[in-house]
DNA sequence: ATTATATATAACCAAAAGGTTATATGAATA
DNA sequence: TATTCATATAACCTTTTGGTTATATATAAT
């Protein structure tokens, strides 16, 4: 399993990734929509990207980022089957509990 | 959002939690799989306890640690949720990936 | 050509995370 | 009772993380 993880372990990168899903940002918009400094973003950005879940494409002086939405969706997938594993889930049931948020048929 | 994503954002605590899926363990017997040392597991297995995703229940000299599958369920939902909203998913092809590992249909 | 803008990078810092060893404590056993 | 075993805790260390400021570089605009 990879790391996303630490990918989503973070706030700020988790806001970022709600930014994104909006359509594809400039590192400047995205700089300007917090308080911390443009490194500090960078950063954030670089993560990201080292997990593949964002990724950069240069126009002129711009960097424009964007969702990388097939990673994601392994990601997801991974996770829904490890948890699926772990607790010997019905997938029919998980699935229902992560789009209703309910059916909690506690088979624990 | 409670911090799930730190609790599980460890390998050595998802391991652990992988080892407790088999069956309640003391913490002896999660010390013995791991080389690092014995204050280092007790640590995640508070951090763990915190998130309320196991419970200990002491045996004498023992403690015993078992998996709270209920709560666990709730962490991953917690970030199944997330990352489905990121990517507006529809679960059902998401239910073909898991099960039969296939379709990537890349909707980047 | 000069200046301004967007980004990259280096050097640094504080706090948190994950680990260590040494030792205390409480329960079981010789 | 003395000893051993399982766990708890204190003190400490190193690395990582998330941030900073200062500055370099590349593109765009004057």
């Amino acid at each position: 399993m990879s790391d996303v993880y630490r990918a989503l372990g973070d706030s700020t990168r988790r806001f970022i990734l709600n930014m994104l899903k909006e359509g594809d940002l400039t590192q400047k918009e995205i700089v300007a929509a917090f308080d911390i400094s443009q490194p500090a973003i960078k950063k954030h950005l670089n993560i990201l990207m080292e997990e593949n879940i964002i990724s950069e494409k240069i126009q002129g002086k711009y960097r424009v980022y964007s969702l990388n939405k097939g990673k994601l969706q392994l990601a997801y997938n991974e996770m829904l089957q490890y948890i699926a594993d772990l607790l010997d889930n019905k997938l029919e049931s998980l699935k229902n509990y992560v789009e209703k948020g309910e059916s909690r048929d506690d088979q624990g």
